[in-house]
DNA sequence: TACACTGTATTAGTACCGATAGTACAGTTG
DNA sequence: CAACTGTACTATCGGTACTAATACAGTGTA
C-alpha cells in the first residue's frame, strides 16, 4: 500500500488511501479504523506517522477519534460534500488562472472533457 | 515584486512575475531580460538567486540565453500555446479525480464557471 | 485492581531545500 | 585591456518536513 518510490510523504499516502476507501463506500459510517500501532506494525512504519496520516483525516472531517477506544469513520453525504467542494475549489482556481491570460474558458473545458470521456 | 510573507521561494516568485510579464505581452520577443546581477541588487537579494529564476524560465522555453551578452525573452506562440497546454494538463487531472468519484463533470465545470463569471 | 488495548505528546535525528556568499571561469563589446 | 554579460562550483546557514523512539494518558475488561 506504501509506494516508497512515491516521493509523496507516508502520511499521506495513507490518508489519501483511506480516504478513497470512505469516499467509495468500502468503509461505512462508525467502522474503526485499524489502530494506530497495529498499521504502523502492517506498514511497517512508525505509529506516529499512522497518527499523522490519521490527524489530517480528521482534520477534514473524514474520522474521528475517541480517545482510548479508536478511529473511526465519520458518514454521511457531508463527506461527498465536502470532496466535491475540494475539488470545486481546485476546478476554480485553475480556471481562474486561464482567465487572466485571456483564455477561452468554455473551449479549454470542452477541450478537457474531450480528452476524458475517451 | 518580492513577497517575503509568500512561502514561495524567491525565485519562483522572480520566475513567475517575468512569465506573466512575457504571457501578457508586456515584453516582446528578442526584448532583453535584466542582467542577473543588476536585476539582484533591484531585488535586494544573491546574483545566484536570480539565475535560478532564469534557469528556470529557460527550462520553460520563455526566455534564452546567450553567453557574454544576456537573456532575451522568446517569442511566438508557441509560448501562449505551451501554457494553455499546462493549464490543460491541470484540468484534466482534476477532472479525472472527480470522474473517479462519479461525480458529474459538466454539473461540476458549470458550477466552477458560474462562479468566475462574478 | 491489573492488564492490554486504545490515542497523545514530547523530543530527537535525519534529510532536504532555499537562500546566501565567495570565488573563479568564459564569452562579448567597445 | 576593461567592463560588462552569463556559468560553475563549493560551502554554509537556517528552516522545515518526515520519521522515529519513548513516555504519558484514557478505556474496557477479566
Amino acid at each position: 500500500m506504501i509506494d516508497y518510490q512515491d516521493s509523496r510523504p507516508i502520511y499521506e499516502q495513507i490518508a489519501d488511501h483511506y480516504k478513497r476507501l470512505i469516499l467509495v463506500g468500502a468503509m461505512n459510517e462508525n467502522d474503526p479504523m485499524p489502530s494506530v500501532r497495529q498499521l504502523a506494525v502492517e506498514l511497517a512504519t512508525n505509529p506516529n506517522t499512522v497518527q499523522k496520516a490519521y490527524a489530517l483525516l480528521e482534520r477534514e472531517g473524514y474520522i474521528y477519534t475517541v480517545r482510548g477506544k479508536g478511529n473511526f469513520v465519520r458518514g454521511g453525504d457531508t463527506l461527498v460534500e465536502n470532496h466535491k467542494n475540494e475539488i470545486l475549489e481546485k476546478l476554480v482556481m485553475i480556471l481562474k488562472e486561464a482567465k487572466e491570460f485571456s483564455l477561452n474558458l468554455r473551449e479549454l473545458v470542452d477541450e478537457a472533457l474531450g480528452r476524458i470521456e475517451k
